[in-house]
DNA sequence: ATTATTGCAAATATTTTGCAATAAC
DNA sequence: GTTATTGCAAAATATTTGCAATAAT
């Protein structure tokens, strides 16, 4: 099912990221590792730093191709891929059976509300539980590193319709 | 892959499970529902239920044989899922590929701490998030099901090692 | 010139299902 | 007897890669 992704838009409060940061971090990464800057992967940077969603690599192409046709998918896939690698964007699995990227948060790390009818992913911020995972880390021994919160349920549309 | 799954061993407090009460549960949903009792189902169930590991399909699968080498790899595939649709078996998928299911926790809610080293698995219990959770959920008009707190770092052991 | 990148198609990996044979009710 | 279940093999999904052609440095 590479061309039928359910559009998983985001809601929330608008988020603002630091996209002069994370193209500067990217332009290290690739810079370090002589990594080149090639048409394609300019154009998939540039999409993947304009859309607010969490695409996976399938809407991802699909924009892509809207922009330029004869990118293909291997390329956009080993592209996020790179974005990856430079911490610029973040892996998301929900459960649907698709991996989903996003721009890391460099401010602050958020969280997710997926709505298990819809498939409507909100995001929020709740700072006050960090200092509780780092109790939880240490009560095990454990050196922190990152972590996933996500809330499953009903958003408000689909427990009224 | 099929054959060569890492024996993710739970660490942490020691667990009780209310095996009666989950069995009854799987007893109720199939009688609801016309599911037959075969051969087949009760060894993997009593596997389900005898292992203490967030098991993949393919780790049960081996076990299941190592009691019965006829039983196909499919029907354990779709007893696990019936298994998860009675509410006795939750999905994990913690980011390896490979999903893994443990037994539900009545009692409780419990959640994870996964080494990124060497994909240990340590389950806590943190009870004084969960009205956080509540009033995240509320605040974005939102009902509550389930949720997922995941954190990932470096276990003990790694972190010398 | 040298070496990374691209794009295709093919390989992997995993999950899911069609179907004829079998077994539970 | 009727209908769910099994087990195989095959299909469906999703992700990843080999390689010859191409492009960046």
């Amino acid at each position: 099912m590479k061309g039928s992704v359910a559009g998983a838009k985001i809601t929330g409060p608008p988020r603002v990221h630091d996209v002069q940061r994370l193209r500067r971090r990217l332009d290290a990464h690739m810079r370090q590792r002589g990594l080149r800057s090639t048409d394609q992967r300019r154009v998939i940077v540039d999409t993947f730093f304009d859309i607010d969603e969490h695409a996976t690599i399938d809407r991802l192409a699909e924009l892509v191709r809207s922009r330029d046709p004869r990118i293909g998918y291997a390329t956009v896939y080993r592209t996020v891929r790179m974005l990856v690698a430079s911490g610029v964007a973040k892996e998301r699995r929900f459960g649907d059976g698709h991996t989903r990227y996003e721009l890391a948060d460099e401010q602050a790390h958020h969280d997710h509300l997926i709505c298990l009818a819809c498939g409507r992913i909100t995001v929020f911020e709740e700072p006050s539980i960090e200092p509780v995972r780092q109790r939880i880390a240490e009560r095990h021994g454990f050196e922190l590193h990152e972590h996933k919160h996500e809330l499953y349920g009903l958003c408000e549309q689909c427990r009224k319709g």
